[in-house]
DNA sequence: GGCTACATTGGAATTGTTCCAATTTCATTG
DNA sequence: CAATGAAATTGGAACAATTCCAATGTAGCC
């Protein structure tokens, strides 16, 4: 990643979600994004995107970090998500999908496809309107390894 | 939920929740495992139940009540869920079961009998063992009432 | 009653996150 | 290309939830 090579995608795809969400591609913005958006989908927290952010040229605050994942989470680039207590993390898959959570090292992956089905849902509380439906199947056992192992 | 006792007060039943997870009935103990244990499920917070507490005669100071909590909870007799980022909730329900959380106050209520049905779930990640699915639908707006409104 | 192991406690320490005021960068316009 | 105002970044302080710790208190047993 030296200077954004005309030919080169992957920096391109993170400017092209920043103004696809219309916001502006400062130094920083795009070095998460590339982070974030470059490969398949992440979920990442706030302290790992850091760590490794610090490697970037651009070394780029922890401050900055939560702005910037607050703000592309409010743009809808990415979804907060909690499992964990006193963690968050940003899944940088949008759509509806479901998680295996790994007990013990605070991995978390997709559930491939569709493989989840939520029967019946029940009637919401008079009044309220369902805004999403998020299943967590815990799993313990077996050397978990998401994109986030080992983040313990 | 097993056995029927002769008895069944309210402090009553408190002490045996104690007895039969074999932890010694202390006065503090009692006092918190009263609030819990007492009406039907709850949903509380550390911090809840810590001012809640104040009220009875033997105070108890919130570490204990985080002591108390995480003891319960080991000892089955309790359900940590987290939902929202920094906050954990005590669930006193600890059968299978799923729950509605109001986005704007924070509040969490049970799910109505087993009309949340999880259709076929995917075969956990290889070497790992499914520990439990927790299903968790969001909704907003309403005057959310759960057992911890207002508790933002 | 006295012993010992376990509980409780206040307060300090930790952790993840937000806030803030000062500085830097961006994009525009002259 | 320099000046300019708005927006972004930053370090560090502030915060909230939780855990840790060492000192003190209590339950249950001989």
């Amino acid at each position: 990643m030296t200077d954004a090579s005309p030919e080169n995608e992957s920096p391109t795809r993170a400017l092209e979600k920043l103004r696809q969400a219309g916001l502006r591609p400062t130094r920083q913005r795009l070095a998460l994004a590339r982070r974030l958006f470059a490969g398949g989908d992440r979920h990442v927290t706030a302290e790992r995107l850091h760590s490794e952010a610090l490697a970037d040229e651009a070394g780029v605050s922890l401050a900055t970090v939560y702005n910037t994942l607050r703000l592309f989470e409010k743009a809808g680039l990415l979804r907060a998500l909690v499992v964990d207590a006193g963690r968050s993390f940003f899944d940088t898959n949008t759509a509806h999908h479901h998680h295996f959570f790994f007990e013990e090292t605070g991995a978390l992956i997709d559930v491939p496809g569709d493989s989840v089905t939520v029967g019946a849902l029940p009637p919401p509380p008079p009044g309220t309107t369902i805004t999403r439906v998020d299943v967590v199947i815990r799993v313990t056992g077996g050397c978990a390894e998401g994109d986030d192992a080992g983040a313990r």
